[in-house]
DNA sequence: TTTATAATATACCGAATGGTATATTTTTAA
DNA sequence: TTAAAAATATACCATTCGGTATATTATAAA
């Protein structure tokens, strides 16, 4: 989506609204630096510092015991508060549980673009920075919980639906990085016209989720890697013009 | 695994030993009809009646709330049965949540074990009954809950390792179904002789896995359709000979 | 029919759950 | 420096949690 502004592109990345000025994408309450692949928090009250501390500090641990089983005492003990003070911040479980998700996927989907950014241009250099992206951070994924996406997803389906949306909302987002750097590839005429563009995308995205899914299950990296080279086949021999 | 017996052959499937004869299986305390693709339970003492009935009733709630999200009141709602009587069968929750877990693993392996028997030989053939089974089986699997492979894998790899281990043997059990099928493939000479069947069999099972995992987030079957036609574009395009 | 045994129900346990009312402390503005 | 407001801590609430000891009922053998 883009407003038409010249110095504003208003676009949507795993579900969270950024505004992008040069290279530093300014959001409403935080910005994201491409250059270190950090998260800068601008002018701050009080009560946003104190819910970003709650969520990073309880943001891994949902990730790993989950978004409904984590317990409210898991997160006093995390973040040494009392449950008044998250009471103060949130107003309720499912809150703190919905924006440490949100957290969780924002985190990686911010280090994909950060990837990306990085990257030489060119459509095939911009899809091998994902498949490097997931080779290179591998263990750092596995070591906070694994996919975010992949967790809250098979967790909210059916008993959380209001997570659910949120999830929906970053497979959205996920899928549409890769639709994007599809049809610029179409554009260079560096892929071939006819793509279903979408089929690609969406195809990308479960051959990583589905990889990730086994790797982290049988604590074996090779599923990961088969399902990554199942990419690079897919853009050598048939995307590629 | 084949113990030479002439009557017998033991095999596992999704972790489970079984016994088989003709074109009946029979386990050590039920047999899975190929024809009917019913399970049949034999010399049944009361106990483990209960213990089946207790898990049949249950396990489609296991699979959608979770294995650890279940609790023992939800047990006994859905049983009617007490407290008492459940901790009479069951040494505790985890086993009720394990059982339930093997059931319902062994539910869909049945089928899909059901559907090979009843297709046209041939490696292809074989390979195209699996996806097929997925196509018209897909809202079942959704109404009770999703795989319950995808969903025990995300739930119990960091928060419960006992059930981690039984998800460990479902994923190799079900690779090695597509492993099998490949390997005969080979030997018939339909397939490339130099195939890497580890490689292709587990594609297979990520596809599946991460588009039952797009399709029940997103509730749009197109997800899963992509990835079974990805399967399909495998097998005739980079596998037949 | 009686007796032993196995299965189920009842009643209870301490601990943990999410949540709240209120007291205390810290911060902010005057 | 003081007063108002905001943030945090304390103490409590009813409910639910997994689990157990024991009483009751159903089953099977004699």
């Amino acid at each position: 989506m883009n407003t038409g502004n010249k110095d504003e592109d208003i676009e949507i990345i795993f579900g969270c609204i950024k505004k992008k000025k040069k290279s530093i994408i300014f959001y409403t309450d935080w910005y994201f630096c491409y250059i270190c692949s950090k998260i800068f928090f601008l002018n701050m009250t009080k009560t946003e510092k104190t819910k970003q501390f709650i969520i990073e500090k309880s943001s891994v641990h949902f990730n790993k015991i989950g978004y409904l089983g984590t317990s409210l005492r898991d997160i006093t003990n995390l973040t040494g508060l009392t449950k008044g003070s998250i009471y103060g911040n949130f107003e309720n479980k499912e809150e703190v549980a919905k924006a440490a998700y949100k957290y969780n996927a924002k985190r990686i989907g911010n280090k994909i673009i950060s990837a990306l950014n990085q990257s030489p241009s060119g459509a095939i250099n911009k899809l091998m920075a994902i498949v490097d992206f997931y080779k290179n951070n591998w263990s750092v994924i596995i070591e906070t919980g694994g996919c975010p996406l992949l967790n809250a997803a098979t967790e909210s389906d059916d008993a959380f639906p209001k997570l659910n949306i949120e999830v929906r909302k970053s497979f959205i987002g996920f899928t549409k990085i890769f639709e994007d750097i599809i049809k610029n590839g179409i554009e260079e005429r560096i892929f071939k016209h006819d793509l279903n563009i979408k089929e690609y995308a969406s195809t990308m995205v479960m051959l990583i989720e589905g990889g990730v899914l086994l790797s982290k299950t049988m604590a074996d990296k090779e599923y990961l890697n088969i399902s990554l080279k199942r990419i690079e086949n897919l853009i050598h021999n048939e995307m590629k013009l």
